[in-house]
DNA sequence: TGAATAGTGTCTATGAGACAGTATGTA
DNA sequence: TACATACTGTCTCATAGACACTATTCA
């Protein structure tokens, strides 16, 4: 940290910075994530992040907070799961002028409808591996901003409860196991699977209800358990 | 991201950004941290981490980059490893104004006496556990970014081969062992310590070498090999 | 020779994955 | 009854950790 005297810090570059939003969902048994599309230039017609300018009196968190309310609806108690992921500042991200973009990740479970903000023309759930496979594309750097943020939340699945964020207050195994599969793109065994949850400490805490579904064995509900990290980890397979 | 027409943004908060750096190497069989002592207001004679404004014309990278060959002497292709850690952005964490931080984690071999720079009366290597157990304070939230560097690192030797960026060019299985001791603060058992690295795929490179220490068998030298992760890792034992 | 360090063998416990088998519901 | 899903048992393999053992040097 050099200096920063009073009358020199006039000479010094300032820049704007922002807030940028990875908000993933699972709907309908596919990873989704919340994008705009932009109402305006540039990149006007194009999907992008959510995101905003970080006021002068708030810390980066609370603009993400903010931002997170105001595209989602949420209250803050409601809201699954939020993290700093990472920042994004190269010199030409933003054609008008240097922004520096700190992305945040939101886990939220299963949104209603998203409506357009003032300065989108849209909001919509868009299925991840469409982003990827369609090679849709982004403004600005988003499409690399999204493709760390669900790197990030497939790796946090391994080692901590986070999944339960995307699932109801009271789910099945059944539940908590597609959503693995749906995040990380591939089958678990269920017989497996359901030992490795009930057995990491503090993981799932067991419900007395149960759920029938549409045909076999009623299946025990349960919530999300004290832990905060999982022990033992529930690994992905290797090919993954 | 909301509009941004270019009448309007004068009108937006611009703010300064920094680079901070958290720059880690083994020495004396400590982990020890670069740190300058400031020479001016605020905080003057206080410790901080190295670190500077970025410029207009260079990438977030590009400025950590710099400040690190300028604090350290290195040139960018000595440089162990570089990545970024996380953002600071709390509305008070500069007194003076709002300064966005970007730290950024350096791992580099024995570094040379560093020397002071323009703003700083002093720089030196301090151990990480002295900063922790004497409570000394560091300017700014320094103390809470070097601390979150210094997990980071614990958690990297793990699934990464990032502790042979502690080590010389060639290497003994024992001089990685006591880099791994040192930075995780704990035992490992050398024979199972040296089964486990010697059978992580593409973790070492043997060498024809072999060298003597001041009693006992010589020990094969290694060089890093090819992996950019460990399978299986290298897990830290549960209590640490 | 003894001390010290390098490196290997081996035993035990734990967890992952494959998959058979049992429990309990609906059609 | 047939079927589907929930859940449990069991076998095999891989790895961690404890620790005995062998190998090779110096004093």
């Amino acid at each position: 940290m050099p200096k920063l005297s009073s009358n020199k810090s006039e000479q010094l570059t300032k820049m704007l910075v922002a807030v940028d939003l990875v908000i993933l969902t699972v709907r309908n048994a596919r990873l989704c994530a919340l994008l705009i599309q932009r109402g305006i230039s540039p990149f006007k017609g194009q999907w992008a992040l959510p995101g905003g300018f970080v006021l002068p009196s708030e810390n980066l968190e609370q603009a993400a907070l903010r931002e997170l309310s105001e595209e989602t609806g949420t209250s803050a108690g409601s809201i699954g799961h939020l993290e700093q992921l990472a920042t994004f500042g190269d010199v030409k991200r933003d054609p008008r002028e240097r922004v520096i973009s700190v992305a945040y990740l939101a886990l939220v479970p299963n949104l209603p409808v998203p409506k357009a903000g003032s300065d989108a023309i849209n909001a919509s759930l868009i299925a991840v591996a469409d982003i990827q496979t369609e090679n849709l594309t982004l403004a600005f750097d988003h499409r690399s901003i999204l493709l760390s943020g669900v790197e990030r939340a497939k790796a946090k699945l391994e080692y901590t409860p986070l999944a339960t964020r995307f699932c109801s207050k009271y789910f099945a195994i059944n539940e908590l196991r597609q959503t693995y599969e749906t995040v990380w793109q591939t089958k678990l065994d269920p017989a497996n699977f359901h030992r490795k949850v009930t057995k990491a400490d503090g993981f799932l805490q067991a419900s007395e209800d149960a759920v029938q579904g549409s045909s076999g064995r009623p299946a025990q509900l349960f919530s999300q358990g004290p832990a905060a990290h999982l022990h033992p980890p529930i690994l992905r397979p290797s090919g993954s």
